[in-house]
DNA sequence: ACCTAATACTTGTAATTTGCAAGTATTAAA
DNA sequence: TTTAATACTTGCAAATTACAAGTATTAGGT
């Protein structure tokens, strides 16, 4: 069997590298961590802390301090949830959503281009093979901390 | 058609964690950028540092220190190259071979754990498709530095 | 051969990021 | 009503990062 291991690692290396290079907005520039709690904070409704830093697999109190500077630069907005007062619940800004769509829009791009070396079947094959991928790995026991 | 990017961003954030938890050997605890760099280190034949920092998109000057590091910890050697004496050719001591076969043999298990859950004809085609996806990526103008 | 530029790396420094311990505030459970 | 658990925040101190500026070596032009 060729090496498994090889051609995944290479795999998310280029994906990495992606996401590292993606994060440039206009003027803003956020690093990395900050574009993943960005779009997670998108994709869920009204998150509370604890969730979105479980979600990333992120130490609490280094979430935390990420979390206060994105409320810095007016990305994300905490506000108290009134059925428990010790949770916040985490929002996008205006310009925060606006952020969020710029990056998602140049993820789109790279990947529509990825694909335009393909023909249909493959694009269809690789799309259903990713798919199949993050099914097999959320039923997973040996790895990983969370549980998305 | 389905939101490309989510598909991608679940698939290489599983990834990401799993090298995450996949970094302790023993006494030895390597960070995740060790376990690449290490990872490098032995697939190619004695590199250099730069063709090493390039492969991982880091800056020189943090891969050095990182090296730096990994020599004290006994798990890289550097050797000065006969031909041109400016660079450093990096290899693995026996303990770096022995850590860099824990951890490979961890990914693996958990790669072969994840495709247990998959029927044979499933297996071939994710197999398949990130071949292909490597492929790609590596044709795309878009993104990203490292050109590996 | 000789001067200049380019390459391969290293160090100074300063900012950012990280996580453990230990804190506060609030809610749940006994 | 006391105790425990949860959701977060701050005090640190260590690790990681990258820009600027350095050294050493090699390559190129004349």
């Amino acid at each position: 069997m060729e090496n498994l291991r090889e051609l995944f690692q290479v795999m998310t290396r280029r994906f990495g590298l992606l996401n590292k290079n993606c994060c440039r907005v206009g003027e803003a520039e956020i690093s990395l961590v900050q574009s993943h709690i960005v779009y997670e904070i998108l994709r869920k409704d009204r998150p509370s802390m604890q969730q979105v830093a479980d979600t990333l697999g992120m130490d609490i109190t280094t979430f935390s301090r990420q979390i206060q500077t994105l409320v810095k630069m007016e990305l994300v907005k905490k506000t108290p949830f009134p059925d428990d007062r010790r949770v916040s619940q985490l929002t996008l800004t205006t310009q925060g959503n606006y952020v969020a769509a710029k990056i998602n829009a140049e993820m789109n791009q790279y990947l529509n281009e990825v694909f335009s070396n393909m023909s249909d079947f493959e694009r269809e094959m690789v799309i259903k093979s990713v798919k199949l991928l993050n099914e097999a790995m959320s039923k997973s026991t040996v790895c990983c901390k969370p549980f998305i």
